[in-house]
DNA sequence: CTATTTGTGAACTCAGCAATACATAAATCG
DNA sequence: CGATTTATGTATTGCTGAGTTCACAAATAG
């Protein structure tokens, strides 16, 4: 089923491990991010994870699998992201606001993976698997979830139930248009604007 | 270069065509929009198109090439219905309208491809071929410039310059956002309140 | 009818890749 | 050390697909 990664806490029978998880695990939603599924070989994901081919089959299973834990693991950074912003901000205006620009800021930055690995898997990979299709559900739903807590921050935001999904689902829907509006060149002066443009649509609606 | 159709108007020697243009555009572009250039094969496009491989290669070219065929061909019919939309209405408030329900109704057409041919091979396809790179900005330049052409109905949502190419672009992400959203799986009725939302935030600010 | 032009179908080449099998490396245990 | 356990590296298998080649089909021109 899942990876079986076993207690390091002490030393075990064997021939150690030659990666560790964490670099697997950034490396297989790097790999995926850049290059998408089907370009992305089993010798790109052995390099970038550091881990052999076999151990790869061994720990996490097939391809499709791995792209299932690249997808888990990406959202959950972003998750990160979202509970920081909570902490961090006092108001959901600030929190949003925070997130967003980030987001566009990293969408437009050469450095980073261009696109989103969100996005990018579910135009690419629906309907194809069961489980990167559950994969994709999950990523996706634990992000309108995550644009639904920074509105709860503020009461008046957030009128159960109606304004509130639809908010949240407004708010998913311009994040993945920033993606593709990205990927497409839009720079990232235009995406502030856009991000502005949504707050102002929220927080007068 | 681009695809050498000979005039039909007159008999012509040698073997006739056993394919129409039309239907190679029509068969390029959905099974493109169906399976991504990856998982599309010559066979496939073979197939879909009626033309044999060795046709599609002289007439088209390469893969690449019919993919770029594909994507201007899908961009052109959206500029149809932009035409019409603005032909069919009075305000650009109801012309927006018509587009947008229309993409959402699109979207959640079990019967149509999924997805948007071109919000797919923008992330799928950047930076990897220069030929398609440059269909790519063209398609979406022109999905731009349509958005602009239906705020221009109105005198008052066309204050130039700064304002309408922002307004282009917030309508821009919110279709691409759209696009994303409803391969996640979002229903129509959230996609039509996403739709009112984005059309408020247009004509109030 | 013969030559010429144009399009088609099928076979071929060459490469890449997913998935597996298995021998070997590298550790601990007794 | 020798046995055992676990991970790795490599070779292999089997398949798919892009792009090309070429003989043949199907039309017209003279």
């Amino acid at each position: 089923m899942s990876s079986q990664i076993r207690d390091q806490t002490k030393p075990e029978r064997g021939r150690p491990r030659g990666f560790e998880e964490k670099t697997v695990l950034d490396g297989l939603t790097d790999t995926f991010w850049r290059k998408g599924f089907a370009d992305a070989s089993l010798d790109d994901l052995s390099q970038a994870t550091g881990a052999a081919r076999a151990s790869l089959y061994k720990f996490y299973g097939d391809k499709a699998d791995l792209l299932v834990v690249a997808l888990d693991h990406y959202a959950e950074r972003f998750d990160l992201r979202v509970q920081a912003a909570i902490a961090e901000n006092e108001t959901a205006r600030e929190a949003l606001h925070q997130v967003l620009r980030a987001s566009a800021e990293r969408l437009t930055d050469t450095a980073a993976p261009p696109g989103c690995l969100r996005c990018r898997t579910t135009l690419e990979m629906s309907q194809v698997d069961p489980r990167i299709d559950a994969a994709i559900a999950r990523a996706n739903h634990a992000f309108t979830l995550n644009m639904a807590r920074l509105l709860a921050m503020d009461a008046d935001l957030a009128e159960p139930p109606r304004p509130l999904a639809q908010h949240a689902a407004f708010l998913t829907a311009i994040v993945n248009g920033m993606v593709v509006s990205a990927a497409a060149g839009t720079d990232r002066a235009t995406l502030y604007a856009i991000v502005d443009t949504t707050i102002g649509a929220i927080t007068t609606a």
